[in-house]
DNA sequence: ACATAGCCGACTGATTAAGTAGGAATTAGG
DNA sequence: CCTAATTCCTACTTAATCAGTCGGCTATGT
């Protein structure tokens, strides 16, 4: 389970957006409480709004905030957005072949879990 | 369940190594039968070998053998000679604490499934 | 008008992945 | 001893991905 530095912040994006009150919260706001360089946020959040995940508005009190409720996006939802969807194939020749069911076990379990897990369940354990 | 193309070579050599009557198997003869670079293979049963998991012998009717009987040998025990063990730590402020215990209960699932198969059972199905 | 935000594509520097190259050392058989 | 098979070892190359950064543009509320 190997998440790149950016899908981590994407989480912790999203993340922060369920926990906030409703309105539109600043791409500066999110990089302070997370520790997230501002400009790569910017990039990520950028990535979201055009994937649907979240919605935008500029100007002074302008922000992002989430497209759908907490609790109708997966951590799933925004790995897919962020990671892309994994091409997964084996071509385990012979003897490896068994190899392959161990991979799609894991990726099977994966795959369950983060997509029964909402922000909403994140926010408040 | 990111895995390079080393590692899934690496696990498919052992296979293949657990798979083959007792005596030296040619590096040659698994790079045909998994379809690995030549080379390649080379590089990785030496590192193999250095950690114990293989032994070798040079020169006509040379090759690899495992140094353990299959049963004793995990998916694990391979994966972490080849990927390395994986630094974790989780820095997630705040409301995105949480996501690093959904990150734990991966790892462990996965730990646990790659530390309970063995290559016995890989070739043995 | 002005300040505050988001929007956007391109760029860069570091690291890792996936092999390759060239040859040295060892072993068995004749 | 000679030869062929095979492993051993370091270093190199080439491409991709990662983690940001940069410069500037565009929209919005007061």
């Amino acid at each position: 389970m190997r998440l790149s530095a950016r899908t981590q912040y994407a989480l912790r994006a999203v993340s922060e957006l369920a926990a906030a009150p409703p309105g539109p919260v600043p791409a500066e706001r999110i990089a302070l409480a997370q520790h997230i360089p501002r400009r790569f946020l910017d990039n990520i959040l950028l990535q979201l709004r055009r994937a649907g995940i979240v919605h935008s508005l500029r100007g002074p009190d302008g922000g992002y905030w989430l497209a759908r409720p907490a609790a109708d996006i997966t951590l799933a939802d925004v790995i897919d957005v962020v990671e892309g969807r994994p091409e997964y194939q084996a071509d385990y020749p012979g003897v490896a072949q068994p190899l392959a069911e161990v991979w799609n076990a894991l990726r099977e379990h994966e795959e369950r879990l983060l997509t029964e897990i909402t922000f909403a369940q994140i926010v408040r354990p």
